[in-house]
DNA sequence: CGTCTGGTTGATCTAGATCAACAGGAGTGG
DNA sequence: CCACTCCTGTTGATCTAGATCAACCAGACG
């Protein structure tokens, strides 16, 4: 009983994989997995780990960073609630092709791999959860990287900012219109595929026209409807092309 | 008897979900499906169509194109032998999001979308291969942007000439090293998300390098080694980061 | 106190976009 | 047949976002 119940806390079941799931394989599922809360600074799995399972973003914000042999990294992507990691790595059976840095105080549910590929054996619909979710993977990317190719620095940057805000107002219920920024200018850049420099000289820019104010990491909307106006734009643009 | 020939013939089905098939579904697959020569300028499907099935590339060219309501058109992407294409919206249930159009001369293999879902149903390894398919189309896709984003645009160029010079070349065993563009000027810099005047200047600079000539659409290789080794320094760079 | 890391600023450079003009076909209609 | 226009491609002049290189600053930390 306490594992249904258990399985009630994950949510990622329901909502992600529940709706192909019976009763029973449901339980199963809740079974197998697990949840876990992780601090900031510490990572989920690394570079070159072999995948140990799958790993379902419940709440807080997760960076995939990518080192290269000469010390370089660079932040790829974020990753947030509801999304799967590792999924990729274990159906492929692959290692890990980068490191799971964990950014602010997240839950996450994991699953070991060889039940779940036990589990995908014997329960058909599972196999066709992760199918869709690998499309909508597909599709997230490609709208990424138009994006990334379309719009222009500053664009991507307050696209970035509100993703990051909206990911902790929705835990904090914050109405003050601030937040820390989790991630240091170096990785901005690299989630917007550019310098550091250039980030400086967009906040710059963004202080000019008194949109938002930095201090060190921390973000203040002066102005929060003309930000979000601004914001609206660029998606409005975005879903027409789509 | 002529069904099983027929399955044979196809050789999407041996190549790309044939190892996750039983011999009897093959059966089934074989007979769900069958085969259709296309020519150049000919559509396979038309943007806004629903989607009436799934569409295997065999052989030859066929490029993706999006138009948005303004006329304006934009070649998204190159399809060729082993591409598959519309799996995305049977399985999503949508409509095509965009035109394929030939190229150059195509086998094309085709599953209607009822019989496809069907099969799907009775045959869980078949979503597995699908599942597969979604996993290998998501990392192109990544690197595909990666490289977009990161090789400069006489690279990018370089390397689109060299997939269409290989797609005419395994067709016609043509050791001329000379070949024709199948698209026009425009779909190239749409392919690589350029302007047609920088496709025009980054031809003008190739041919002073005396690496290729270009008449018209003909392209005529002067120097191939050189060329080859031009690419391969690109695709070794990228290989090495991924 | 030096040293290191993260961030900012300035000067310069460059790839590629944009705008405008023009040239060669390919039709089309008279 | 010529004149007309449409369409693709080329060229030139200019502009701009962003990269690169270099210096510098502030806090952290041994």
């Amino acid at each position: 009983m306490s594992q249904v119940c258990r399985s009630r806390g994950c949510s990622c079941k329901a909502t992600e994989w529940g709706h192909v799931l019976d009763e029973m394989d449901c339980e199963l599922f809740a079974r197998a997995s697990h949840e876990r809360v992780y601090e900031p600074g510490m990572n989920i799995f690394m570079q070159g780990d072999n995948c140990s399972g799958v790993y379902c973003i419940q709440s807080g914000l997760v960076g995939l960073r990518r080192s290269d042999d000469n010390g370089n990294s660079a932040m790829l992507r974020l990753s947030q609630n509801g999304d799967v990691l590792g999924y990729r790595a274990v159906i492929g059976k692959r290692q890990h092709r980068n490191t799971a840095e964990v950014l602010t105080r997240s839950r996450v549910c994991f699953i070991e791999a060889a039940r779940l590929t036990m589990l995908l054996q014997r329960n058909p619909n599972l196999k066709e959860g992760f199918l869709q979710r690998a499309l909508v993977d597909l599709t997230t990317t490609e709208t990424n990287c138009a994006e990334q190719m379309t719009r222009g620095l500053q664009a991507r940057f307050l696209h970035l900012l509100f993703r990051l805000y909206q990911n902790v107002e929705a835990q904090q219920d914050d109405r003050e219109h601030v937040f820390d920024l989790p991630v240091q200018r170096k990785d901005i850049a690299a989630l917007l595929g550019a310098t550091p420099e250039s980030i400086s000289r967009i906040i710059n820019r963004l202080e000019e026209q008194g949109l938002v104010r930095f201090v060190g990491r921390r973000v203040i909307f002066s102005n929060m409807g003309r930000f979000r106006a601004k914001i609206q734009i660029g998606i409005e643009a975005a879903t027409a092309e789509a």
